[in-house]
DNA sequence: GGCCCAACCGGACCGAAGTCCGTTTAAAGT
DNA sequence: ACTTTAAACGGACTTCGGTCCGGTTGGGCC
């Protein structure tokens, strides 16, 4: 919290490259030391394993550092801080939905009209988000952080991009925020547990924002 | 964290009326015991203080309590955690806006068309987070509390109601959500900030979103 | 005025996050 | 194979949020 911060590697591809970051999922990190590779492994496993017993919630360094066997200096050397950590852990399991969105089949993938992709980016986001609640809520300390991350901006980037191919108009940046906004875990944990809200009410709601943004081009 | 949840008032007014918090600022607490009162001004009043010399991040529990001239004890009995501090004091603030589109004059009060004064709200209100986003930032931890929060359901009812009383039909329970994820304060801090955008064209991007959903009727 | 109890107070105590620094080691150059 | 150096390692240490419980006090009631 204090200094001009060290070197401090976080996740690989956490820094990115400068600004192309157009379509590729996740740049991996500069090269660690044999060792240090070995270690940051174990420690994601031994976190995963330790989540899946305790919760994200009970998740505390020391154990994560023990469970594999290595001191607890070097957990907040490879991930930074706990959030570190968690952003880690998360970034792993959405490689598989970037693949999705990126390179999968229709109507998610590439071979299918935008507007339709679009369409089908909301639930699955919502899907994914609520699948994860509790990684998601619980890597969520620093609220800044969440838009930094290589993956909301990839989620961004490839709304703005689905929202000029439908020939929408005016300020798609912007509109790319509001419509990932209506798919937050903590908005989508509030209305479905919260609420009671049944989940198809939020994709209905995702898909008549679509339409109402995507009829009109301004 | 453990245990079934003691009596913990917390802020007052934080548990609200049952379920008819239609168009009231905000209801006040069970009525404390002399002491605890003075305590509790005290307390805002030494945080506060702190809060403007060291930053809304570097402020620590004890040194509001000895700053107020209380045990530690007392700061936790009373706000429940630091989060619970930063939300009172956060809720203190939030009376003037309450009471300006509540009951405040055109375009924001309601002597003003439905919407006209949405499209007032929105500037209000990201100006309001931006103000104070170090604050709200901070009373962030748990992102699910930020629902549950009084002031939040407040500014959602009102939105909701705007946007039936402008003739939008539609979801509008979800839509207002959808307009509110626009002010968020850590959205707005990363877009101005984070990406140094005007503040101007987040507030054109509100009149554009109102005039999106308003202008069809689903 | 005096009694009683619920609420309040305080600060010792605990657990976990994050820091520091002396020691060890991978790997690149000679 | 040997030296060198930047990086990685580990665990003691500090700080702070949150809990606990014995002692104190406000204020309703007789």
């Amino acid at each position: 919290m204090t200094g001009p911060i060290p070197p401090l590697d976080t996740t690989p591809g956490a820094l990115g490259g400068p600004t192309d970051l157009t379509l590729t999922p996740a740049g991996e990190g500069p090269a660690l030391r044999a060792d240090a590779a070995r270690n940051r492994t174990r420690l994601l496993e031994a976190a995963s394993c330790l989540m899946a017993q305790c919760g994200a919630a009970n998740l505390t360094m020391e154990a994560v550092a023990s469970a594999a066997g290595v001191g607890k200096g070097t957990v907040f050397r490879r991930f930074g801080d706990r959030t570190g950590l968690l952003i880690a852990l998360l970034d792993h399991r959405e490689q598989l939905l970037q693949a999705a969105f990126l390179t999968g089949p229709p109507p998610l993938g590439p071979d299918a009209p935008a507007l339709e992709r679009l369409h089908a980016f909301g639930p699955t986001l919502v899907r994914h988000e609520r699948d994860h609640h509790e990684l998601i809520l619980a890597a969520r300390t620093d609220p800044r952080r969440n838009y930094a991350v290589p993956a909301a901006r990839l989620r961004h980037t490839h709304v703005m991009l689905l929202l000029r191919q439908a020939g929408v108009t005016g300020d798609t940046d912007l509109l790319a925020h509001t419509l990932l906004a209506t798919t937050d875990a903590a908005l989508v944990h509030h209305l479905t547990v919260g609420r009671g809200m049944p989940l198809e009410r939020v994709e209905a709601a995702w898909h008549d924002l679509v339409d109402r943004v995507a009829g009109t081009t301004s």
